[in-house]
DNA sequence: AGCACGCCGACT
DNA sequence: GTCGGCGTGCTC
C-alpha cells in the first residue's frame, strides 16, 4: 500500500530529523562549510532548510542558515556532543529555487556560500550578538573577603558584579572597566560556576519607513503596437504558453518601444497566474518604472525592491512577495533575488549595462542570475537593449538566445544625425577651449530657437589635476595613487576614489614655488565656461556632487520645466530620461573612455555614446548630436555616427578574436590587495607561481600575465596588484574555475590562514 | 575572525 | 615552581 508506506516514512522522518547542517554568517573562508547542530525538540515541527538560525559558535552566537536536515551524523562527529540551535527566525524562509543558487553561485563566482546567503536574506547584515555576564546570586561580605585573599583580580570582578547580582552586564563593559588580568580571572570564575555567561541577541531598533513623494506622472494607456512589436510579441507569447525556458534578446533601437513589448508580455504572464521580475540597471530608474507598471497593473500588485530601502520596508516587501501577494517586482541588480514564487517572466532592461555586475563579492551578474532563476522556473527571459553586450549578441547569433530585432522607431522618427568634430583640427587652428566652434554655434542656434541642450562630460569637478609648473609635482591623494581633483564649490581638492578632501595648496608642497596651476576639465569648469560665454543663460549641472547635495530629481525637474536651456552632466544623465525640448546633445570628450586599459573599453564607449545620442530629438522636433573627438576615424565613433550596431559588433568581434579576448576566451582577473606593497607583490608572485605549477599539473593550457600593479596602484591606503590568466577555450569556464579554486585552497593551506593580503577572483568570459 | 591551547621567558 | 607573553590551530 503506497499510501501507508508514505505515512510510515514521514512519521519516522519526523521523529528522527534531529540534525541541521548550518552555514554560519562569517566572512572567514575557512568556515565556509556546513556545521552540524542539534535541533531542539520544540523546533522540530518548524525547522526546514532555508531558515535563518542563531547558533553557538566558539562561545559566540552567530547567524546561520539551515542548508539541510539530516537523520544521521557523519562518522567523525558521531562521538561529539553537539550544540543546540539557539534560536530560529520564523520571519522568513528561503525556498528551494533561491537555496539552490547557493552552491551554484558560490562555485561559479568563486566566493563563499555565506556571501550568497547574505545576498539572499531579506536583511543582509547579521544581528550583533552580545555576551552578557550574570552573577546568579549575591555574595556575602565574608565570601568576597575570602576571594580577596585567594585571587585579587577575581575578587575585584566579583565585587563589581556583586553590586547588581542577577543582572546582565555586557562582557565588553566589564572587561573594559578592569585594569588588567581580568580575562583569566573571568575564566576562573566561569569555570567555578560563580558567574554565568550568556549569549543574547542585541535588540535592534526598527528603522522608520521613508516614503519619498513622487511628482512624475506618466500615462501609457492604449498604445497601439507596431507590426514589428506585434511580431515580437507573438514569438514571446508562444514560449510563455509552452512554459519552456527560453531567452529572448530584444535588440531594438532607442524609441522602438521595447517597454511596450515587456508590458504586453507581462500581461500574458499575469493572466496565467504567474509572476514577473523586472530588472532595471539603476535604483534611480526604479520609481518611474514602478509608477508606470503600477498604473497598468494596479499599485498593490507591484513592488519596487532595492538595496537602498530602509530595512523594515525591505523585510515587509520580502514577506509580501514570498507570500505570492505581489505580481510584479521591479528593481535594480539585487532584486534578482526577490523571492517570487511561480516566476513566469524575467525582464532585464538595458541588459548591457555594467551596473548589473556587482563589484564586490559575491561578484554576480544580475542578468546571469536572472537566467539561472528562469531555468529553475522554466520561465521566459527578455533581455532588452539598443546596444546589446557583445556576449549576449554573440549568444543570440549562435542560437543560444532567440534574437528579436526591432529596427523601426515606434513613432516613425528618424535617428538624429551625428556629427563628429575633429578636435585636432580645432587645436591646429588655435581654438583651445573645451567647446568647439561648431558646437558653440549649434548651442547658440538652440538658444535662439528656445530649445534645450544636453552637454555630456564624464568627469566631475573643475580641474582634474593640480600641477607645479616649476618642479612637476602633482597633488596625489594621501590614501590612493590618484591625482586629486579641484572642485570649485567648496574650494577643495577631492579624491574621487576615497572621497577624501583637502585644502588647495597656495604654493608647491615640494619646491615651495607659487607656480601651482590647475589643469584638465571637469563638469564644473564647463559650467563656468558656459556662464562666461552666455552670461544671461541659466545653466544646470548634474553629477554626483549635485545629486548628493540638492538631489538629482530636483534638477531634472527644473530642466524639464524649462528653467534653463542647458544641462551639463556626467553619465548620470545618459539613462532613461526623456526631454521633448532637447534637440542637441553634445559630447565633449567622446573618446575619453576609449583608451582605458580594459578589453571592454570600445564596447562601453559605443554603448554610452549611443545612449547619450538617443537623448536628442525624442519627440516631434528633429535632434542632432555632436561628438568632439581627437580620433574621429575610430570605428567605434564611426559606428555611433552611422547608428550601426552591427558594423560595430562585427568589427569588435574581429578584434577580440585576433587578441583572443572574450567571447573567444575566458579571462580570469585575480586582484591582490593589502597595506604593505612588497607583501602584496610577494603573495601575488607566490600565487602566480602556484597557478602556473598547478595548471601544468592539471594539463590546463593557460596564458598568465603578471603580477602587475593595478591600473590604480593604491586605493584607500591599500596597494593593488593584478594577475590575468587567459584560457583559450570558447564554451566553458569550468576548467578555469576548477583551477582557480584549486590554487586558492592550496594557497590557503600553505598560508595557514593569515591573511594580510586579500585575494579576489573573477572570471569575465562567457559561459 | 575570535578564542582556545600550549610552549617559552621573567618573576612572586 | 607560577604567570602571562603571544604563536598555532580549530570552530559542529
Amino acid at each position: 500500500m503506497p499510501f501507508q508506506l508514505e505515512v510510515a516514512i514521514s512519521e519516522k522522518d519526523f521523529v528522527n530529523r534531529g540534525y541541521a547542517q548550518v552555514i554560519v554568517d562569517s566572512t572567514h573562508k575557512n568556515l565556509d562549510r556546513p556545521f552540524y547542530y542539534l535541533i531542539p525538540e520544540e523546533m522540530r515541527a518548524t525547522v526546514a532548510p532555508g531558515m535563518e538560525v542563531y547558533v553557538p559558535f566558539q562561545r559566540r552566537l552567530l547567524r546561520g542558515w539551515i542548508m539541510a536536515i539530516e537523520e544521521t551524523l557523519p562518522l567523525d562527529l558521531y562521538e561529539k556532543s553537539l550544540l543546540k540551535i539557539e534560536a530560529l527566525n520564523e520571519q522568513y524562509k528561503l525556498e528551494n529555487d533561491l537555496l539552490s543558487l547557493v552552491p551554484y553561485l558560490s562555485g561559479k563566482l568563486l566566493c563563499s556560500q555565506a556571501d550568497i546567503l547574505r545576498s539572499l536574506a531579506p536583511v543582509g547584515v547579521q544581528r550583533k550578538a552580545q555576551t552578557w555576564i550574570v552573577l546568579p546570586e549575591k555574595l556575602s561580605k565574608e565570601e568576597l573577603y575570602a576571594w580577596q585573599g585567594l585571587d585579587p583580580d577575581s575578587a575585584a570582578l566579583l565585587a563589581r558584579l556583586n553590586r547588581a547580582p542577577g543582572q546582565k552586564i555586557k562582557k565588553k563593559t566589564l572587561l573594559a572597566q578592569q585594569e588588567e588580568g581580568p580575562v583569566r580571572a573571568l575564566q576562573r570564575l566561569l569555570k567555578d560556576g560563580l558567574v554565568l555567561e550568556k549569549n543574547v541577541l542585541a535588540d535592534r531598533k526598527e528603522s522608520k519607513r521613508i516614503e519619498k513623494p513622487s511628482t512624475e506622472i506618466e500615462t501609457s494607456e492604449g498604445k497601439i503596437l507596431t507590426e514589428e512589436q506585434q511580431a515580437a510579441l507573438r514569438r514571446i507569447i508562444e514560449k510563455i504558453e509552452e512554459r519552456i525556458f527560453a531567452v529572448f534578446l530584444l535588440h531594438g533601437v532607442t524609441g522602438s518601444g521595447k517597454t511596450e513589448v515587456y508590458i504586453e508580455a507581462a500581461k500574458k504572464v499575469l493572466a496565467r497566474k504567474q509572476k514577473v521580475l523586472y530588472l532595471v540597471p539603476e535604483i534611480s530608474l526604479t520609481p518611474q518604472t514602478g509608477r508606470r507598471l503600477g498604473e497598468r497593473f494596479g499599485r498593490s500588485n507591484v513592488v519596487v525592491l532595492h538595496s537602498a530601502l530602509p530595512e523594515a520596508e525591505r523585510r515587509q516587501h520580502w514577506q509580501r512577495i514570498a507570500s505570492g501577494e505581489i505580481d510584479i517586482v521591479i528593481g535594480a541588480r539585487s532584486a534578482v533575488f526577490a523571492p517570487l514564487p511561480n516566476l513566469g517572466l524575467v525582464i532585464v532592461d538595458e541588459e548591457h549595462e555594467p551596473s548589473y555586475r556587482q563589484e564586490k563579492d559575491p561578484k554576480y551578474h544580475g542578468r546571469d542570475v536572472a537566467i539561472q532563476r528562469a531555468i529553475y522556473h522554466q520561465a521566459t527571459v527578455l533581455l532588452g537593449s539598443a546596444t546589446p553586450s557583445l556576449e549576449s549578441y554573440e549568444k543570440a547569433k549562435r542560437g543560444i538566445y532567440e534574437l528579436i530585432e526591432l529596427k523601426k522607431r515606434a513613432f516613425g522618427q528618424s535617428m538624429p544625425p551625428v556629427h563628429i568634430i575633429d578636435m585636432r583640427q580645432e587645436l591646429a587652428e588655435g581654438h583651445r577651449g573645451m567647446l568647439s566652434r561648431p558646437l558653440r554655434q549649434a548651442i547658440e542656434e538652440r538658444l535662439q530657437r528656445q530649445e534645450q541642450v544636453i552637454l555630456y562630460l564624464n568627469r566631475r569637478g573643475f580641474s582634474t589635476f593640480v600641477l607645479c609648473r616649476d618642479c612637476g609635482y602633482t597633488v596625489q591623494c594621501s590614501r590612493c595613487s590618484i591625482s586629486m581633483v579641484y572642485h570649485r564649490t567648496g574650494e577643495k581638492l577631492h579624491c574621487h576614489y576615497c572621497q577624501q578632501k583637502e585644502v588647495v595648496p597656495t604654493f608647491c608642497p615640494q619646491c615651495k614655488s607659487k607656480s601651482i596651476r590647475f589643469f584638465g576639465t571637469g563638469t564644473q569648469k564647463i559650467e563656468a565656461e558656459l556662464r562666461e560665454l552666455y552670461p544671461s543663460v541659466p545653466v544646470l549641472r548634474i553629477d554626483r556632487d549635485v545629486a548628493q547635495q540638492k538631489g538629482m530629481e530636483e534638477v531634472l525637474e527644473q530642466f524639464s520645466r524649462g528653467e534653463a536651456p542647458i544641462l551639463i552632466g556626467t553619465q548620470m544623465i545618459a539613462k532613461g530620461l526623456d526631454f521633448p525640448q532637447v534637440t542637441l546633445v553634445g559630447v565633449l570628450a567622446a573618446d575619453a573612455s576609449l583608451y582605458v586599459s580594459e578589453f571592454r573599453a570600445s564596447e562601453r564607449t559605443f554603448q554610452l555614446l549611443s545612449q547619450v545620442a538617443g537623448r536628442a530629438g525624442r519627440a516631434q522636433k528633429a535632434g542632432e548630436v555632436i561628438l568632439q573627438s581627437y580620433c574621429p576615424e575610430h570605428y567605434c565613433l564611426q559606428a555611433v555616427k552611422e547608428h550601426d550596431y552591427l558594423s560595430f559588433y562585427y568589427r569588435e568581434l574581429e578584434i577580440r578574436n585576433k587578441l583572443v579576448y572574450p567571447p573567444y576566451s575566458q579571462l580570469a582577473q585575480i586582484l591582490f590587495t593589502g597595506l604593505k606593497d612588497e607583501e602584496v607583490l610577494q603573495v601575488a608572485q607566490y600565487w602566480t607561481d602556484l597557478l602556473k605549477k598547478i595548471s601544468a599539473r592539471e594539463k590546463i593550457q593557460l596564458d598568465v600575465w603578471g603580477p602587475a600593479p593595478a591600473s590604480i596602484h593604491r586605493v584607500e591606503e591599500k596597494f593593488r596588484w593584478t594577475v590575468t590568466a587567459r584560457q583559450d577555450h570558447r564554451h566553458s569556464a569550468e576548467p578555469l574555475r576548477h583551477l582557480l579554486r584549486l590554487v586558492q585552497t592550496t594557497y590557503r593551506e600553505g598560508q595557514k590562514g593569515k591573511a594580510a593580503v586579500a585575494v579576489s577572483l573573477s572570471i569575465d568570459g562567457t559561459d
